[in-house]
DNA sequence: TTGTAAGCGTTATCAC
DNA sequence: GTGATAACGCTTACAA
């Protein structure tokens, strides 16, 4: 007896269960047939160990519960985490997720939207840099973080509340002068906010503030002059920081640290993101957290539903504060 | 004059070229057709935007230019760089990466394989641990870091000569009394052979040493219990670790710092990973280098050739020492 | 309920 | 070289 190689169709079901493929592909898609069908198909399949394949039945209706993730770069904290709930979020609807880098590059941002329409995906979640990329309007397209057109919906933390959340919270904690540090693309996006946030909230409170702002600069290296300008025997005229990212926020401690600069007793520091550190499994400073998991589940959510034609074009999500030991409290 | 919302198909550019569809699919494949033809082929492909439909190709093919990357988690770094790579090594072979994290469930794990199985990918990229996991035998699969089955190919790091390294290093750098600090799943795989090695080394030096295994402990707390019970005053008893992970390392030199000890003047401490810390873009102590890019390389290639019979079950790639700051040097 | 049969968009095998 | 045409494995009217 020998076992042939090729797996099983929907026809060698229907032949040992002594039924039609029909009534094979109706029990496989949940409709009903009569119960001693039923146990029939059941049996064959199991016997077989039938499974449906995807790609005829996709080409078939159009639908390949697939769907694509396009993000810049993984090895960054966020980014990760972001993928990894991304990916449990459509899992949990039955979709598989093809994963893209980009690394920033545009040309790499073309070729992944031609290979979505290429292979039929139903949908793509991203986080793209480049404004010009086109996407493909048949298929919905849900982004993070960065507005792509105006029809498409947009997920985000609330990051505008979470500037102003930053200022308030150093100013609360008694900081007199301030200072905001942000580097990264010159594309806008909405992780801009959280600067404008942060200087609305600052002339709300007519407190003392600096906006720092470098964009698609290589190094700190401006910030860390600035720092060394501001500070005169350990002692700097500022009190308060708020950094774009944590990533940021934590090669700022360094730097003040080699200049004696003592975090949080001469100066508080707030960074954003509250990604967990992989050693401590906290946030490795004070700062505003993402809600990642939430923004993984309202993109696909979001995605999913793209046909309701009232797509909103931004949902932002709510961000809260939390210390870890670079604010006095 | 109405655009259909459907996407063009060969028949449509068919039509439009004024020739048949063998034609256009022989174009598309690079099969040679007359250069009158390939240009008005061309031009309707153009016109309509036409792309091949992968569903259509694969089902016929039974090639789907498609690969699963089975991963514990993501928000490791030394996982997530290896999922970079190895998207990108799959992308310059012209396959996809479905991702697929399996939280170190034997559960999820089996799920990630029917769905393999019923999406007909092309083959598996794995970093499994459950030893229970049956993968299907039709489908190529490339193991990383553990065995899964002997006819698989298993590729590593060169583990157990990163491990001598580690010992003949901390030997030379003038430690005495020697410690291996390993925690972890406590399925055997590859990366036990970490330790293996510098026992081995520290055996045949005739040096003192010590190895402390923790499996599936959920903390760290008796390798800090053996620290204190071995310090007094600031002063260990030992003076060079060997640390299964960059991660345990840095944790271990954390504590260290609390019990007073100074890495590297009182003891030097040397991990195993060496992927590049995301504030600083090195790592953040010594460390045995793990050739990432080329483990990701290499999978992808043994998976590729998995048809060739002769498929070595395990390749392993050379490692290298890195010092960051936790040695001497 | 169930069986039959016509596609879905390709590729591949034929004759021409 | 090229054009018909039969699959590939499935879903889905339509008839029974």
């Amino acid at each position: 007896m020998t076992v042939s190689d090729a797996p099983p169709t929907m026809n060698d079901v229907a032949r040992e269960a002594g039924v039609s493929v029909g009534t094979v592909s109706r029990y496989v898609n949940g409709i009903a047939v009569k119960d001693a069908s039923r146990q029939r198909v059941e049996a064959a399949i199991r016997k077989l160990n039938y499974q449906v394949n995807s790609y005829a039945r996709g080409l078939k209706t159009n639908k390949t519960y697939c769907a694509a993730l396009i993000l810049p770069v993984l090895t960054l904290p966020f980014f990760s985490l972001l993928a990894e709930e991304v990916t449990a979020a459509l899992n949990r609807k039955g979709y598989r997720t093809v994963l893209m880098i980009t690394n920033y590059d545009p040309e790499a941002e073309r070729t992944c939207v031609s290979m979505v329409r290429q292979n039929k995906m139903d949908g793509i979640i991203a986080l793209t840099y480049n404004p010009r990329t086109e996407f493909d309007p048949t298929i919905p397209l849900v982004s993070i973080d960065r507005r792509c057109e105006a029809s498409r919906t947009c997920v985000s933390s609330d990051n505008y509340r979470g500037g102003e959340m930053a200022a308030e919270r150093l100013l609360a904690l008694g900081c007199k002068k301030l200072l905001f540090l942000r580097i990264g693309s010159d594309v806008s996006s909405e992780v801009d906010k959280r600067g404008i946030g942060f200087e609305t909230a600052c002339k709300t409170a007519g407190a003392d503030y600096e906006m720092l702002i470098l964009s698609d600069s290589e190094t700190n290296e401006p910030f860390y002059r600035y720092l060394r300008e501001h500070t005169a025997d350990g002692v700097p005229d500022f009190d308060g920081i708020f950094c774009n990212t944590d990533r940021l926020a934590l090669q700022i401690q360094r730097k003040l640290a080699e200049l004696g600069v003592r975090v949080p007793e001469d100066v508080q520091l707030i960074g954003f993101d509250g990604v967990p550190d992989y050693l401590t499994g906290a946030p490795a400073c004070s700062t505003i957290v993402q809600p990642v998991a939430q923004l993984a589940e309202t993109a696909v959510n979001a995605l999913l539903n793209a046909d309701a034609d009232a797509a909103p074009s931004l949902i932002c999500l709510p961000v809260h504060f939390e210390a870890h030991g670079t604010t006095r409290e």
